[in-house]
DNA sequence: TTATCCGAAATCCTACATTATTTACTAAGG
DNA sequence: CCTTAGTAAATAATGTAGGATTTCGGATAA
């Protein structure tokens, strides 16, 4: 079904511990979602839930803060990081752009292990999933990145791409609307070009895809800007039950 | 002197915690290389040298470790991130070279507010200080690129870039025989393309000096390689004193 | 409505207890 | 005699509990 068991490397040199086992936890309830953007994060509710005392969990906030997926405000606690804006989105796409073109002609040019087989099976495990579409869609864009992402196998490259959680910004503000079929078609372009070890080809398609996404993102980003500032600007003047 | 006061970002939404307070202290001096690479950090002993207990401590040193600086092992704590090896070096070039040519396209392409001005600035400041020049080479590098850097106002390439530390890593293996004299000229290639609203040739020009750079540091890197693995291998059977 | 104050709640830090690891010392074996 | 294994003391990391300080929310009064 997947591509990767995506264990969501947990820190394994300390597996075990209270602190990785309560960021475990967080990290994968913001990352799936279960945790919605600029939620605030109760540290002793945390604590009672997972039968843990403070210590730990704010150990284990300070490692999510780091890893991007927190933000901290002194003496006001935790909370989850705010959607993208219109720059935030812009930004973001810059930094795909450089990276991943390059991921995918580099998988492209790796003959030895090419990852085309792979991600023919995941675009083929996706097309047959129907129920559910936008859930699907999320976990195959997910996996069918990071897959070529990692055939490159640079460690500091990858590191550095996936502290964006770039799919976690860009699926906060995914609409039911999504043209996801035409998302597949370029996916399947990319697979094909790189099971074919056509590395210029690969570099293209993949540039065309991340275009294209782009523009889809910024087509529905006025609406949500004005919903956002609609609930920036003055809060106190709000009533917000 | 130098282009940038250089706060380290301390986390300004928290100054004046003594968490923050840890964080800075530390982070400052693994990044001006007062701790080696690859040394142990002492809880108690940090929470006496400061004044605090140690859980204020733990914390900084989890978001150190959320920055790359620090590796955390269960049960045994945290330790400086150690040297590179010749793979690490190799993926770290590749990362600057994906962004580092682009942000200097990107500078030169800024009109408006185009950095030229100040990277003239900081070339000449360095070449006035003549004593230590190690020391002041590796202070103008870093301030250099990162000038470059800073001017595309791309925050989410920025924090991607910087979080791979890449001058903190490649300046531990600095040698008192760098060639200094000819990246300076590099530097000023790149200074002048920019200037000269060139984005074409500040690409390039940094392209050069990049493969410059990285030839410069394999060169040297085998004899690294084999004082490290003498280090490695059993260290047990070693006579350490 | 706006401002001020008080109580509740949450964060932040200290102090201490527990558990794991490292080190030093001793004794047995090659 | 040197090496190795085993054991005990110390050292250090990890987790718990509680108290001080700050923020947040609502009520009262202007």
């Amino acid at each position: 079904m997947a591509l990767k068991k995506d264990k969501l490397d947990s820190l394994s040199s300390e597996a075990g511990s209270s602190v990785s086992d309560v960021y475990d936890r967080l990290r994968r309830k913001i990352l799936d979602h279960s945790i919605p953007p600029a939620t605030k994060i109760n540290i002793q509710q945390i604590s009672q839930e997972l039968g843990v005392s403070a210590t730990p969990v704010r150990e284990a906030l300070r490692l999510l803060q780091g890893d991007n997926l927190l933000v901290a405000t002194s003496n006001k606690g935790y909370a989850t990081t705010e959607v993208l804006n219109a720059q935030g989105v812009r930004d973001l796409f810059e930094l795909r752009l450089l990276i991943e073109p390059w991921a995918a002609r580099t998988a492209a040019a790796n003959r030895l292990a090419n990852p085309g087989k792979n991600l023919a099976a995941e675009i083929k495990s996706f097309d047959a999933t129907s129920d559910s579409i936008q859930h699907a869609m999320i976990g195959h864009d997910s996996r069918f990145h990071r897959a070529i992402l990692l055939s490159t196998e640079n460690q500091t490259v990858i590191q550095a791409f996936e502290q964006s959680h770039c799919h976690l910004h860009l699926f906060r503000m995914f609409r039911d609307d999504w043209d996801w079929k035409t998302s597949i078609n370029q996916h399947k372009e990319i697979a094909k070009a790189i099971a074919n070890a056509d590395p210029s080809a690969a570099e293209e398609a993949m540039r065309v895809h991340l275009n294209s996404a782009y523009l889809g993102f910024i087509e529905y980003m006025p609406k949500l800007e004005k919903s956002r500032a609609l609930s920036k600007v003055a809060p106190s003047k709000l009533i917000q039950k």
